[in-house]
DNA sequence: CTTTTATCCTGTGGGC
DNA sequence: TGCCCACAGGATAAAA
């Protein structure tokens, strides 16, 4: 669910209601969503106090007292909101922090894919989940890190921008709303991108991610930053969500192909091949196989 | 080592 | 209406 400026917004949304709040009490109504045993997170957690709330790509970080740390991450469903001690839960309420001022901090998952992790300040960056992860995108200044490592692999640029070890943030819609600013077919083998590709993607994507944090994120489905605010970054998504449209640019009918099992929407006038010939003929006979080659083609998104 | 596949869950919307 | 299937913003462990 949540990228990278929606997780950004739940931070600075989420902050100052619970900054200095002593955690009185956890209870876990849904035990798959916390690493470890459930009685061990308990114990970690009652008693602390929320001192600062920080975000690692789409991590969300709390930073307790003692030097305790809990990792979040919200995957497609999670969100946090505060209640009143007494107002009823929500029905994927998964996890409950009871606060010092007769206010709960409620963990919501309809679908139970969120995970919460118990670490601590000293190592919390240098070991799993966080280890893994590339470079923050406002921390870019050199992409040429980028470029050797991308050589590396012919996996669809798209998978790789996702996998967030190149660098961390993009998700699903910021992904397609990149490779089509840049102009970049989201199928393009990683090692095929160029110095001024990656310059591309690069300064595109902090420029999307800053005008959407900047709107408070992107409301597709239910994604809230809390209670009653949502984001409004939706309107102005390009390419994300047009399946059946056309091209805002060129007009042209949007395809909408499969990469990596996730769905893709691009124009296939915006965003061609990188060295790929602009132009092939197929020739043949009556039933020889040409529009099922062209087919195939049409399917790759080639043409 | 890299890359792909299966999996964790629940709900919604479209087609028949 | 009911049923079945495809799809949904993500990451990870296991398998290949």
């Amino acid at each position: 669910m949540p990228e990278l400026p929606e997780v950004e917004t739940i931070k600075n949304v989420l902050l100052p209601i619970v900054k200095n709040r002593k955690i009185l009490g956890v209870e876990i109504l849904r035990k798959s969503v916390v690493y470890g045993l459930k009685e061990e997170f308990i114990e970690f957690v009652t008693g602390t106090s929320i001192l600062n709330i920080t975000r690692r790509g789409k991590f969300l970080i709390f930073h307790l007292s003692e030097q305790k740390v809990i990792i979040s991450h919200l995957r497609m469903e999670g969100k946090y909101y505060e209640l009143a001690e007494n107002e009823a839960l929500s029905k994927y309420a998964r996890v409950v922090f009871h606060l010092d001022n007769q206010t709960k901090l409620c963990y919501d998952d309809l679908r139970s894919f969120g995970r919460m992790a118990m670490s601590d300040e000293a190592s919390y960056l240098t070991s799993k989940p966080l280890i893994d992860l590339g470079p923050e995108p406002f921390d870019i200044t050199d992409v040429n890190f980028l470029y050797k490592q991308g050589q590396k692999t012919k996996r669809p640029i798209k998978t790789s921008l996702l996998s967030q070890k190149l660098f961390v943030g993009l998700g699903n819609i910021y992904v397609d709303e990149v490779l089509f600013k840049s102009g970049l077919h989201p199928l393009t083998p990683t090692k095929y991108l160029s110095i001024d590709d990656w310059e591309m993607v690069v300064a595109h994507s902090k420029s999307i991610l800053k005008d959407a944090i900047a709107s408070g994120g992107t409301t597709v489905k239910s994604y809230r930053p809390g209670k009653d605010i949502s984001g409004n970054f939706q309107t102005q998504l390009r390419i994300y969500g047009r399946r059946g449209q056309k091209c805002v640019v060129c007009h042209r009918n949007l395809r909408f192909i499969k990469v990596g099992g996730r769905g893709t929407t691009f124009c296939p006038q915006c965003q061609l091949h990188a060295h790929s010939p602009l132009k092939i003929a197929i020739v043949g006979k009556i039933a020889a196989g040409k529009s099922t080659v062209l087919d195939i083609f049409m399917q790759a998104g080639y043409c």
